[in-house]
DNA sequence: GGGGATATCTTGACAGTGTCTAGATAAGCG
DNA sequence: CGCTTATCTAGACACTGTCAAGATATCCCC
């Protein structure tokens, strides 16, 4: 009984592209129920396949979790080049607006967030995921170099502005989406134009002020 | 069958204080296999009594969790007083050893840590643990107030340092637990001690050095 | 084009999970 | 002592991830 072939070819039994379909309804599944209640079983009924199909493509859930941590890192990049982008063309604006894309894509991404940095279901010695994470670590030197005009991998010092940009944006982004500056009530009622002011004011906080020193 | 009632009287019907022994039990199997892997049966196992027994004291695994994560806010703060009194006395120093305390807790207790802060199983709204969560807010706070000179809930400017401390505290902890730090290799190599001023050197970035402005 | 090898997906089974209910046992109190 | 209540056990249920066996489609070489 051929069925409507027209419509969708989803009556065949070879999915096509089910690798991309399983990750795509991961991601929607994440983020509606997070880490905590994920489950493989829910992400093949939503891509309308059986419960056993993930196995074949991501060996098991955390074999999914992974790739979905993975192809995550591309958006998170993503994100911070966008704002990077609008940003005026100087290096300390450009550090900023990295750190304000990085705080978008925990708000944006919550669950996805969670699971790229604060996972055990994520296996990192994956050389996928590892070189995603290190491109995004990567982008974060680039920009202290371009400030301090060191780099960081050689400098003792501007890598302690690397640790300190770095944290800071990550502690913003993390205790944001854990809604905990909640508390700081005039967040709340500020435009998104004077909250990224302010971000931008406490991330560059990180950067010392004592340009280029070094041993 | 009266059986060794000398040794314990764990052979008892009741067990005295099981409310406490599943805590106990929690807190190790929480740390042993992360919030991702935690597993209520375990712990009642663990504490030597049945898979039902947890129900009657916490309701459900969430609420043990919940209950779990408020006890961990005592030696959270526990952790960040006693830095503090080794600490010299100004504020600056005070601060800066409250925010050492807060990543020597995530480092001896990651599982508890995540518990506490990024995960969506405890219950915000439980008073309890509000309480908590409140008083280590209100701990941060007292510190910019007495570096600042004013109150940083009536202040726009105190209240930046207050996220801006706290992010910087939070995400260093948070990526240390993560082992995402060490890309920056020269951590490895550090004593105790040069790491402690390292830390607190990024720490006190997040004192604005415009002392006591306010609008 | 045909046909065997291979990749892909389904199905059923299994142990383990959290929660619910009913019942057993202990403790407290009149 | 006996009734009430608190506490814990035991069994059932639906759901989970993983495994093994089988069904089906696609590929590729003859």
């Amino acid at each position: 009984m051929p069925l409507d072939k027209t419509t969708k070819r989803k009556q065949s039994y070879h999915h096509g592209d089910l690798e991309r379909s399983l990750l795509d309804a991961a991601e929607i599944e994440l983020e509606e129920n997070g880490i905590e209640r994920f489950s493989l079983r829910a992400v093949a009924k939503r891509a309308s396949v059986s419960h056993g199909a993930p196995a074949h493509h991501f060996g098991n859930a955390d074999g999914l979790l992974t790739a979905l941590a993975s192809r995550g890192y591309g958006k998170f990049i993503a994100m911070q080049d966008k704002r990077e982008s609008l940003a005026s063309d100087n290096p300390k604006a450009k550090l900023a607006a990295s750190g304000l894309g990085y705080i978008d894509f925990a708000i944006e991404h919550p669950a996805l967030f969670r699971l790229m940095f604060a996972s055990e279901r994520t296996d990192k010695a994956n050389s996928s995921l590892a070189k995603a994470a290190n491109a995004a670590f990567e982008k974060l030197t680039e920009h202290i170099e371009a400030i301090q005009g060191i780099d960081p991998h050689t400098d003792q010092f501007a890598m302690a502005d690397v640790l300190a940009c770095w944290g800071i944006a990550h502690g913003l982004a993390d205790l944001t989406i854990s809604q905990r500056l909640g508390r700081a009530t005039f967040l709340a009622g500020m435009s998104d134009q004077d909250r990224d002011a302010f971000f931008s004011d406490i991330i560059l906080r990180g950067v010392s002020p004592h340009a280029g020193r070094h041993a």
